[in-house]
DNA sequence: TTTAATTCCTACTAAAATAGTAGTATATTT
DNA sequence: AAATATACTACTATTTTAGTAGGAATTAAA
């Protein structure tokens, strides 16, 4: 499962997509309000974010955060990755939190490795093909779908 | 990612998969040297996968566990469920662990929800589909694969 | 019938990871 | 100068996971 951390950097990182005609600002306290998230939990969240590159921020009176990149540019698959959150369902199978098994004599050989990294590669594949846009589009198609009585027809 | 005890399981379950054939039992400590897993711990997880119905115990001094299916009937899928490790990334797409996101009004809408939701559909439809036998028979595929030298040609 | 070897089972303990907070320093605007 | 932000370090609390202790019950064989 992906921490807590990791879903409310997706939930804040998606807040700030939403505005990103005008790229301008938007304040912690303004974000955890609406995405429902500690505010001074997502302060440590944004904070380490930035040190990754993904915001920006501005301090003082008017400050707040906004996007490095382009809301298609941001991808799924990074954001986990840099909030900790592994995506391997096994260490020996994970990219950035790789461990051995201890008892492993040759982990290519390894039947139930080959099985997990077939997970995963189907995962990743997903995960690294879908934006911050992607998953802003999905909820436009979403809400189209869920509530058809407001159309005329 | 699984816990040590999901892996475990699975670890165990195919050392009584490989000798399915006279499914006489074996010995938690025989597993338990053969795979590496600490001996009381294992002892655990087995009484647990018992308790489900995956194995069988005889008590005694020529006691053991053994099998209660066919290694091509337990899928992992299962033994991920029955040992307490999430697939999804997320509560609000789990089966066994569902919980609705704090903030969410509608998850029906929620576009990271529905990213999610195709991840896992993917990696259950590898995990559901793979049985013990499965996993054997890779491991056996993949040893000719790595060592062709020792065939003649 | 005793002994040895095993599983059964409850109740712990220890360690690690995760979630979240406190409080002060620093920057910016008004 | 006052008000309002973020920056940053250092905690604390909570939860989850991993693993252990130890005796009861069962079985087989000496």
């Amino acid at each position: 499962m992906l921490q807590k951390k990791t879903k409310y950097a997706i939930k804040a990182l998606l807040s700030l997509a939403k505005e990103y005609k005008d790229n301008k600002p938007m304040k912690i306290s303004e974000i955890a309000e609406k995405e429902g998230i500690p505010r001074k939990f997502l302060e440590a969240i944004l904070l380490e974010l930035r040190h990754h590159g993904i915001v920006g921020s501005k301090m003082g009176a008017t400050g707040g955060y906004y996007l490095l990149k382009h809301p298609e540019e941001i991808m799924l698959s990074n954001v986990i990755r840099l909030t900790g959150g592994p995506i391997a369902l096994l260490p020996c199978v994970s990219l950035n939190f790789y461990e051995p098994c201890v008892e492993c004599v040759n982990e290519e050989v390894c039947g139930l490795r080959n099985v997990i990294l077939e997970v995963r590669e189907a995962s990743i594949k997903i995960l690294s093909k879908t934006s911050l846009a992607d998953i802003l589009l999905r909820e436009l198609k979403l809400t189209k779908k869920v509530k058809p009585l407001k159309t005329k027809g």
